[in-house]
DNA sequence: CGCATAATTCGGCCAGGATCGAACTATATT
DNA sequence: AATATAGTTCGATCCTGGCCGAATTATGCG
């Protein structure tokens, strides 16, 4: 009878990611960026009712927040700690005995660089960890990441102000070990501001409806040139100079992207 | 559309979350220790019949693992990321909006020194971690941990030898911010170690039935003597050296544990 | 061997909740 | 004002899944 009250709490929490529609739609909103409640219908596969209803209870519960804008209600996480929580549980789950099916070729963008709620994920955000470690700004140890001194100067120099940002009980900077590469990347306020950088820059952009984010060739060659980016980090993906047409999506797929 | 896949796969593994049985007995199981089903049935409060169905739901999906010995049936957690899960969901629920009610008096021995799946929280680990931080065995930065060599040696002279222990996946220190105190304390590989060879040295044991570790006479001395705790920690504890009785509880509580 | 305890399986009961159709409100467009 | 679109509320339906009673299978003890 000890734990009655905690397990309680957390059963009341659970719940409502137990269910596949609002699931989808907590997932879908993991991609960082406040969605309406239409979207949010299209990604879970149900009636607008219905997707009221669910957003209603999640909002209720605070797992996620509302902003009305015109005739549209943006909708997005609550917080860090419930992006964490999601997070938690989509490790479980990948590691299930259903295991986690091959990567159809749709999720080739999603693993060479994508969104995973405020900072980035996939190949490119483990790239510029090994890199940033290679060069001396952070140390990595065992899941465990610090700023070292050099790279304060050095983010600093590239427009990330980390003593500004040092207010708030939330991590400066820790690590994300993801589903798709199993070595960590960078989270935390640290990770989140890397990324708002990195669109501001446009070196990156982020792909219309899915949480893959797009490098654009200036940002090609500046990971290279200040983060000394080699270029293995696209393995799989797409590092043809191909002149890229300016509209807004790329080829799906090519030939010899279909390897695991 | 696009992360319906994955929206799918959190829903099934928080739909088991989601049951107040079962994660009264996911909750119980947090404290590190197997427990039989009859245990976890009276933990959830419902019959025999109700809860090996539960049982078999979680073993199925891997989130626990049994082990029969005699004709009792030993059930387990089944891995540090299913802790890491539910401990996530513990955050999100005590920050939602039905506040964790203060706590009971029952709670006092909880706040001041448990076990977290496999290592140690509550005032005890928070302090730790601060004088390890003091000593200069560790560096602590918003929510990353790093051991330094200094504290290389020192663990090792105390009987934790991390090198034996550095392989695995499995982040050897980080931090795990917690319900009670809300500053970080020391979790991973180290974690479990440091709580390991404390009990081994029984300068804590493990009070029957819960989570609550007690500290015990030897342990107070070594705790002062060894990492050079100061005697704050133990705040709202029970500090009184009265001639404890060598039977397994001690008194429930005293008058000044009162307040919050 | 007989008895008690631990745990499971089976079957039936019942409630909570997910879903959608239809009607309604609010905002934008013309 | 009329129309279209975004979103919500209400009511009815339906089904999954938790729960227990009863019976069954293991294991330990005298």
């Amino acid at each position: 009878m000890a734990n009655i009250p905690s397990g309680n709490a957390i059963a009341a929490v659970a719940a409502l990611l137990g269910d596949a529609a609002r699931a989808n739609m907590l997932s879908a909103l993991m991609g960082g960026q406040a969605l309406t409640a239409g979207e949010l219908a299209r990604h879970a596969g149900v009636t607008a009712q219905t997707t009221s209803g669910h957003l209603a209870k999640l909002a209720d519960a605070r797992l996620i927040a509302m902003e009305k804008q015109g005739r549209h209600r943006y909708y997005r996480l609550f917080s860090a700690e419930i992006a964490d929580a999601i997070h938690a549980l989509m490790a479980v789950a990948a590691a299930g005995p259903n295991r986690h099916r091959p990567p159809g070729p749709r999720d080739q963008a999603l693993r060479t660089a994508r969104t995973c709620y405020d900072h980035m994920a996939g190949r490119l955000a483990v790239s510029l960890a090994d890199a940033f470690r290679a060069g001396g700004y952070i140390a990595l140890s065992d899941g465990a990441a610090l700023i070292t001194d050099d790279g304060r100067c050095f983010f600093c120099d590239f427009g990330i102000d980390l003593d500004a940002t040092r207010a708030g009980k939330r991590p400066l900077c820790r690590t994300c070990l993801d589903w798709s590469e199993r070595r960590p990347h960078l989270a935390g306020q640290f990770g989140a501001r890397l990324l708002d950088r990195l669109l501001d820059l446009k070196w990156v952009v982020r792909k219309p409806d899915t949480r893959a984010l797009r490098i654009t060739p200036t940002g090609d060659a500046g990971l290279v040139k200040v983060f000394g980016l080699s270029y293995d980090w696209c393995v799989g993906a797409s590092p043809s100079p191909s002149p890229s047409p300016s509209s807004s999506s790329w080829p799906a797929r090519r030939p010899e992207d279909q390897n695991p």
